[in-house]
DNA sequence: TCAAATTTAATTGTGTACAATTTAATTTCC
DNA sequence: GGAAATTAAATTGTACACAATTAAATTTGA
């Protein structure tokens, strides 16, 4: 491939998935609607219903995401009753997220959506483990890079 | 799969793609910056160079945006001298977006772009094709999805 | 021990994203 | 020919994303 075909919008890797990251958004946009959740937001249940509190540092850490983006999303959240925002007793400059009964509950509400989706897509298991591990690989690639850049 | 397993936010296909998304962005950022351009005005440039012009409806259609993102990110761009936008005289509902000088000159800075991310990236051009046809086809199907239930 | 360095969140400012609405121009179709 | 429907951008309002800075707590090291 010469710099030409590099160059063109068509090839670009990057571009095919920025897209696919906010068509696959969409396609949640429905389901999440119905629980009050934006994608994000679910992303930070997710965490919390696999293991009951997390940090700000913490869920930055595995959502690739930063306080400046962390802090007002999880202000929201608070004022929507899912969560809980305290700070340590331990160690003032954390902040401990816990789940509030309601936002356990939704739980159920949402166990439904990953099945809905994979179904709807009409992509195959084989097919969706091997894509995932790809990207899982890419990503851990190129996180590497930012780290070591850094 | 077990719908337990599917929750997990490890095996989300749509998170994995989610964070490659910005961590390619922060990697395509320190080579943007110096063009003084961000990742989708960079998008918005591939397809000029490639086209000489385009309208904001036949961007949009390119890069999955509408004109509620297009229209102020276009206008960024016209203040910073790197496009032009013109109504159509033959339909005056159409923006056409043109070029400046300036506009097309950043193309020889941008040219090592695609390229040097790819080495940096350490990924084989085999790879690179692999993963570039499946994420294509994922967005395609997804697309379609998203076509289908407006 | 205590000042300097580090860590953790919050804040500030800019730039996307996108749903929903509005405005203006063009098409359709009776 | 002209009202109704459609189309294309712009506007409005909300929610990320992230760099850079600030503020407060904790850790480190001479």
């Amino acid at each position: 491939m010469d710099e030409q075909t590099l160059l063109k919008l068509d090839n670009q890797l990057c571009f095919t998935i920025y897209a696919c990251s906010r068509e696959i958004s969409r396609l949640y946009r429905p389901l999440l609607d119905k629980l009050g959740l934006t994608y994000p937001q679910y992303l930070v249940l997710l965490i919390l219903w696999e293991q009951q509190e997390s940090t700000v540092k913490e869920l930055g850490e595995l959502l690739y995401l930063d306080s400046g983006t962390l802090t007002p999303m999880l202000k929201r959240m608070e004022a929507a009753g899912l969560i809980i925002r305290e700070r340590s007793s331990e160690d003032e400059r954390k902040v401990i997220i816990r789940l509030t009964e309601q936002g356990r509950d939704l739980r159920e509400k949402a166990t439904c959506i990953p099945k809905a989706l994979l179904t709807q897509s009409g992509i195959s298991r084989e097919e969706f483990i091997r894509l995932l591990n790809q990207c899982k690989q890419l990503l851990e690639r190129v996180h590497q890079l930012n780290e070591k850049f850094r």
